[in-house]
DNA sequence: AATACACCTTTACGTAACGTAAAGGTAAAG
DNA sequence: CTTTACCTTTACGTTACGTAAAGGTGTATT
């Protein structure tokens, strides 16, 4: 079987200019040239193109890959190493990255917004103080101070819009609960529709989801009784209810 | 006080052709120009350098800094909850390719020095199996099947090295534990030092840490009392020494 | 045969953030 | 007055292509 660039583009999924540049380098050379000046491939570039795709995906540059299946006397293993070290470099400076930005955020969540607008800020207030009253000793006692704080800082962080899409996930949660509170099966759609909501509530006020911390604070909607009582209030069940739909829902998301 | 590109790059410990550059860009302009034509700096650049360092620290690109720090209306926050977001998708994409580089150097390894690692094979499919056993059922009832295999995966991925490290390290974590546990202080030195060593030895157990993951297994060391007789075997209390000291390390540590 | 249309070619600029010359003025010190 | 250190602008190189632009080729339809 012979391609030109469109046909071997689309088979491997990649664009007739890439095969052009690559060709350009040196990195993939057709195997012939027709009388029309046209670059025809045959199943051997296919075989090597391959390859290349396979080492770009972990991150090789063209070069190193052009060393790499070029030249036989070359150790691809070793150059594998090679290439792990630096990737594992990458990766420590974006967890320093990853930290500082995070760390600044912390700091600014406090002071960001001032005195603009004081009843949205009174109304904020409230909400926090409330909420400390209600659960805030149990929370804190399970998921330690640190991360009361922050969440209540994010609260006075956010902005009116932020706080209105809040409160409006927050009331939508419970309406999806309801109705898949209906369907009696915690594994139905409308139930991980459900957790899916409260995942993205939770995430205004946390400042890093985690399917683990998510888990935990629904086991916490039937441990605790006040928030059992929240959400049975009308009819029992529903507690537990989300907690299933919301373990089902973080043992089934990859991440 | 002011300064010319060399001076306030050596302050700065930047290049010239990097002041040169960002007074190309428009992302720091001198306060004047002299009358042989020099770029002359004053204390407001100083001050808005250490700015624009700082943000290129944290990885943003230039032109988004200079929307930052340019332009009073800009919402530098949400500019840096959306970087945060770039930065963590970048990470996943670098641990997918570190993954599989470590998954074909493990498979080449096998296939080039076979029989020589057999042993080697056979040991960490016995730790995977002997942790299923002994531990599994509690571990997946609490994280779910995916967090669990992921890491029984990881560990199949490990290299050699890997491996010998991550021994070495559960080794070091026990020895250091054993004497953090003597000064009877969890927030001791010697005790921060083991929640560290912890975290570093089930990092590289997992694809991705978090503190509320690994308070949540520092718990898990007292409830489950299997958990609880290895970590006590020798001196009772040593568990809920290190949950208490790994709690106090994720509430300390930032990210 | 003429035309339309899909496909091919090469050339070349743009991208990010500078490093590195090259060619040529300027300031201060000897 | 010369050396030396410092300044300037211009411009090419870096990575892996995307995106025109200008023009030739292959095939099907009119």
């Amino acid at each position: 079987m012979e391609y030109t660039v469109q046909k071997l583009g689309k088979l491997a999924g990649i664009s007739t200019r890439t095969l052009r540049y690559y060709h350009q380098i040196g990195l993939l050379v057709p195997s012939r040239i027709n009388s029309s000046g046209y670059r025809i491939y045959s199943q051997a570039e296919v075989d090597q193109l391959q390859q290349i795709l396979f080492y770009k995906q972990l991150g090789v540059s063209l070069d190193a890959i052009k060393r790499i299946i070029t030249d036989p006397s070359f150790n691809s293993t070793h150059a594998l190493y090679d290439h792990r070290e630096k990737l594992l470099t990458k990766r420590e400076e974006l967890d320093k990255m990853i930290s500082t930005v995070n760390k600044t955020l912390d700091n600014r969540e406090g002071r960001t917004t001032m005195t603009d607008k004081e009843k949205f800020e009174g109304l904020k207030q409230k909400m926090i103080d409330e909420n400390e009253k209600e659960f805030g000793k149990e929370i804190r006692k399970t998921y330690g101070d640190a991360q009361v704080d922050k969440s209540n800082q994010k609260m006075k962080g956010m902005t009116q819009e932020q706080f209105e899409r809040a409160e409006k996930l927050g009331e939508e949660v419970l309406v999806t609960l309801s109705e898949a509170f209906e369907t009696k099966d915690p594994s139905s759609d409308l139930a991980r529709k459900t957790a899916d909501l409260h995942r993205q509530w939770i995430s205004l006020y946390w400042n890093s989801y985690t399917k683990e911390a998510h888990a935990g604070v629904a086991q916490l909607y039937v441990d605790d009784e006040r928030f059992t009582a929240f959400y049975d209030k009308d009819q029992p069940g529903k507690a537990a209810f989300l907690r299933d739909a919301i373990h089902i829902y973080t043992d089934m998301v990859d991440n």
